[in-house]
RNA sequence: GGACCCGUAGCUCAGUUGGUUAGAGCGUUUCCUUGACAUGGAAAAGGUCACAAGUUCGAGUCUUGUCGGGUCCACCA
């Protein structure tokens, strides 16, 4: 057979990744025979291109489909793409204004329909990366958040909701975001720290101009909007001031001095500021008091007609001329450096307004009661666990969440408003909410109705992503039964809010059950330095040039390996993952070349025991505890851990070991079919890492048997697990360890052969060695050892007379073998007793330590029995091993 | 202000319930290439496991505190 020598990844990705949508191999049906596993991918946005994020959280989930498949499992991975409102209108807005446009400059009919012939054009363009990186969803049931049948859901939803009295409209102070002209939600502004200031303003007293009272501000432009000021009842320093009268400056308008619980005398100055209109608490304090709510600002950050002279500017250059106005009469006490968290659009990162509006929302308490319920029973379960106590703090504290978006792009909002006859206008006022055009008003009968202009939040769908993806309510109720509730989300730390949060109360509410019962949050891709990656820090590496130079298996392996915890990541670290493709690449290729049957095969697990030599039971040993261990490590998310075990058997033991102690036994027939066993059913269960590499070589190997991406799992065979053989290849490994590390300090040519005596003090060992000289040969080119077993001797060979030199020899130990090896040189004898001695000390203390204790009788009641009899192991074979080490001394006089 | 995570080799990190000599990759140094692979092989150097106290026969691992780094949440104007 004919492989480069080099693995052509660009050509084999390309080959699967077609092949297997071309055959549907990832599709997956209602098949009572098998259990469900479902996995619903994190609909990315129809705007994104894949980033490292995504490659690293769709590989994860790829690595787990692709394994539970192998498994037996009727494996369904749920593909699609999110809508997101915001995002994607942005695009499209940056499109137009290229045209020196606005939305404003089109109908929203016209700047609709350029919204989807964008997502017609664009919008799929993740869904082929994704195919790129190996992603096995099932394709054809590709879902998009803003469907026909998808977007039925939502509107059902809202009208369940409302009718629960879970959704409600009311005038707020929300998050604004002046540039996107919309509200956002309490997670959708992102809080950041900026260096502000803290700005002492005076407010004088109307009875006494030059009085003041001085409030502390971090947005002196908001003061327009002030209508009170506020003090603790209990501060002594204000207590005869309040329900005295401000005058505020330049609106000259009289506001009092209130007194509220609230006031924290102990910041700033402990008199605050009262803008009911432009902050959240000052909101609540204006509906206490009853105070006036005065809104200086228009949708865009621009101040309106309440701002008197700085009408028509933009807030923060209103805020300069304010603060330089006030300081000409005098009226700035000081201005102090302040650091604070201010919210930002998680979109377009413009700072957001406290802004008051008219917005619905939805009453979350209820909601979040029984998702609270399922994540403290246990139903749901986070990895890693620490993630549980973020979510439920996060429920446990919940807030309402606004809904509504003053966008085009989304779902509109199911509510219509009568606007029609005269007579009817006041008992017309209540919201007309229906999953359906509603043709009349219900109190009027008017057909004059307007529906309400907003459209809602994203999450508003993509919270409904675990059912609604199967057609829920109307149909799909057949792939419902089965898939739901799915098994797995896989997502990062920052969407738990969002979406994780959300999804659970969702499925509890509208499904009756949870969404998934397992949440895997995994790292954050950053660059080498710390930072997340992102296209405006210019830092960014990407994920398809990754692929195009390393291949798509070497960004796999490479991000996944990397992928414990956040990740540090720079181009170099892919090297990895090439390097390892390469690496089963070519094992693979020495392997084909010198196997001459063909119609080989060989099931490992049927092989006879005893008519195997050491180096095959320990391969077989070897890939089987790997085997074992992926698996565990696959069941409990610990993917970079998996990988770990999968490279060091595949490079440390069947590559550096078991193929070079082979290498001159090719023609054995015996020897072809352990290889080719093992390098099978490896293939398997590297397959969910690797999936390319690891396919095409299936294809030159067993092409019979089908694609690999459809086999099963290799089952461990527990009368072939000989730890016995993993011990004894230890000793030799290390005997031959040892000799190679003697020779490359004396330069000797690694082509040459040497003889060496090895002296044992166990007659196991002894037997080890003797039955074992090939391996020695082949590895340690031993051109003849000599084994003197059994005996405790003298310094070694040489004739040295200082106990610290040995000359013309040298004397390596390897646990309890001594090996001497005459080639001249140094060895200090001394330092090695020491050492040795310092370990049977050590030993010693610890066997008194454990004597003691299992003569102890309390512990002997309280401790359970298996941790006794552990115990008592560990007696045992410490014990042995002390009369090891002072054999070893012995053998060192 | 609250919560969480991290500190182990020059760098990036493993280290599963406490237990023999603390591991890997990269980097560095030395040697090796006509037959699977230089995207390779053999080997070396390099660690008071942040610090301190405690529990224990025994602590990288458990407890407490200190220092340093990071993340999330929160209405301190």
């Amino acid at each position: 057979m004919e492989l480069s020598s080099r693995f052509n990844f660009s050509e084999v990705d390309a080959k699967w990744s077609q092949y297997w949508v071309d055959n549907n191999l990832f599709h997956a049906e209602v098949n009572p025979d098998k259990k469900p596993y479902t996995v619903v991918i994190p609909p990315p946005n129809v705007t994104g291109i894949l980033h490292m994020g995504h490659a690293l959280n769709n590989t994860l989930q790829d690595i787990m489909i692709r394994y539970k498949r192998m498994r037996g499992f009727e494996a369904l991975w749920m593909p699609g793409t999110d809508h997101a409102g915001i995002a994607t209108q942005n695009v499209v807005e940056r499109q137009l204004s290229k045209e020196g446009k606005t939305r404003h400059d089109l109908s929203r009919e016209e700047f609709l329909e350029r919204l989807w012939a964008w997502k017609r054009e664009y919008g799929d363009t993740i869904i082929h990366q994704l195919k790129k990186l190996g992603a096995s969803c099932d394709w054809p049931r590709a879902r998009f958040t803003m469907d026909e049948g998808y977007s039925q859901a939502v509107r059902s939803v809202f009208i369940r909701l409302y009718k629960k009295g879970l959704i409600y409209q009311g005038e707020y102070i929300i998050n604004w975001c002046p540039r996107c002209q919309t509200a956002l939600s309490d997670e959708e502004a992102e809080h950041r720290e900026l260096q502000g200031n803290l700005y002492h303003l005076r407010y004088p007293f109307q009875d006494e101009p030059d009085q003041f009272i001085v409030v502390a501000t971090t947005r002196p432009e908001t003061m327009l909007g002030d209508t009170a000021v506020a003090v603790n009842p209990k501060d002594k320093r204000y207590k005869k001031y309040i329900g005295k009268t401000l005058i505020l400056p330049f609106v000259n308008r009289e506001i009092k001095v209130i007194s509220d619980e609230f006031v924290d005398s102990k910041f700033g100055t402990g008199a605050v500021k009262v803008t009911p209109a432009h902050d959240p608490n000052d909101f609540a304090m204006g509906k206490r008091h009853k105070l006036e709510f005065v809104n200086v600002m228009k949708p865009d950050g621009v101040l309106n007609q309440h701002a008197g002279q700085f009408e028509g500017m933009d807030r923060f250059e209103a805020r300069e001329a304010i603060v330089e106005e006030l300081g000409q009469l005098k009226l700035i006490e000081k201005i102090e450096p302040h650091t604070h968290a201010v919210g930002h659009c998680y979109r377009c990162h413009t700072v957001v307004e406290p802004y008051l509006s008219k917005q619905w929302f939805v009453k979350m308490e209820p909601l979040a009661k029984p998702a609270i319920e399922a994540v403290r029973k246990g139903k749901i379960k986070f990895y890693p666990s620490r993630w549980t106590k973020v979510y439920l703090n996060w429920m446990e504290n919940i807030r309402d969440w606004c809904i509504s978006r003053q966008i085009w792009w989304g779902h509109r909002i199911p509510v219509w408003y009568c606007v029609g006859d005269d007579h009817c206008q006041l008992a017309c006022k209540a919201p007309i909410v229906s999953e359906t055009v509603p043709v009349a008003c219900p109190h009027c009968g008017s057909t004059n109705l307007k529906q309400d202009e907003d459209v809602l939040d994203t999450w508003f769908s993509s919270w409904l992503w675990p059912f609604a993806t199967f057609g829920w309510p109307d149909s799909g109720k057949k792939d419902l039964d089965y898939f739901y509730p799915t098994a797995s989300l896989f997502t990062a730390p920052e969407i738990i809010f969002f979406w994780v949060a959300r999804m659970i109360m969702a499925g509890k509410e509208f499904m009756g059950d949870i969404p998934f019962s397992d949440v895997y949050i995994h790292g954050t891709v950053r660059d080498a330095k710390g930072r997340k990656m992102s296209k405006s820090l210019g830092n960014a590496i990407d994920p398809l040039e990754i692929i195009k130079e390393y291949g798509a298996d070497a960004l796999r392996f490479s991000l996944v390996i990397n992928s414990g915890q956040d990740l540090f990541i720079s181009k170099e670290k892919f090297e990895i993952g090439r390097n390892f493709a390469n690496k089963l690449w070519n094992a693979s290729r020495l392997v084909l070349m010198n196997i001459k049957d063909p119609d080989i095969d060989v099931d490992l697990g049927k092989l006879d025991k005893k008519a195997l030599d050491l180096p095959s039971r320990w391969i077989i040993f070897r890939f089987y505890a790997t085997a074992e261990k992926v698996s565990a490590a696959n069941e409990r998310y610990q993917f970079s851990q998996a990988e770990s075990l999968l490279y060091e058997f595949f490079r440390g033991n069947f590559c550096d070991w078991y193929l070079e102690l082979i290498k001159d036994r090719w023609p054995d027939p015996a020897v072809q079919k352990i290889a080719f066993g093992i390098l099978r059913d490896t293939l398997k269960i590297m397959h969910p890492f690797m999936p390319f590499v690891t396919e095409e070589l299936w294809e030159k190997i067993s092409k019979e048997k089908g694609p690999l991406c459809r086999q099963s799992w290799p089952v461990v065979s527990r009368k072939l697990i000989d730890k016995n053989a993993d011990k004894e290849m230890q000793t030799l490994m290390a005997l031959v360890a040892a000799i190679r590390n003697v020779r490359s300090q004396w330069n000797v040519n690694p082509a040459e052969q040497i003889e060496c005596r090895l002296i044992t003090v166990s007659t196991k060992d002894a037997v080890l060695i003797e039955e074992n000289t090939a391996v020695l040969k082949q590895m340690a080119r031993l051109g003849n050892a000599r084994i003197e077993p059994a005996r405790i001797v003298g310094p070694a060979t040489g004739g040295a007379k200082n106990s610290d030199t040995v000359k013309n020899a040298v004397t390596v130990l390897v646990g309890n073998i001594k090996c001497v090896i005459p080639l001249g040189g140094v060895i200090d004898v001394d330092k090695e007793k020491k050492k040795i001695l310092g370990q049977v000390q050590e030993q010693e203390k610890a066997l008194d330590g454990l004597a003691q204790r299992l003569k102890n009788k309390e512990f002997l009641k309280k401790a359970p029995a298996e941790i006794v009899a552990k115990e008592k192991e560990r007696l045992t074979s410490l014990n042995a091993r002390v009369t090891e080490l002072r054999l070893v001394i012995a053998s060192l006089e």
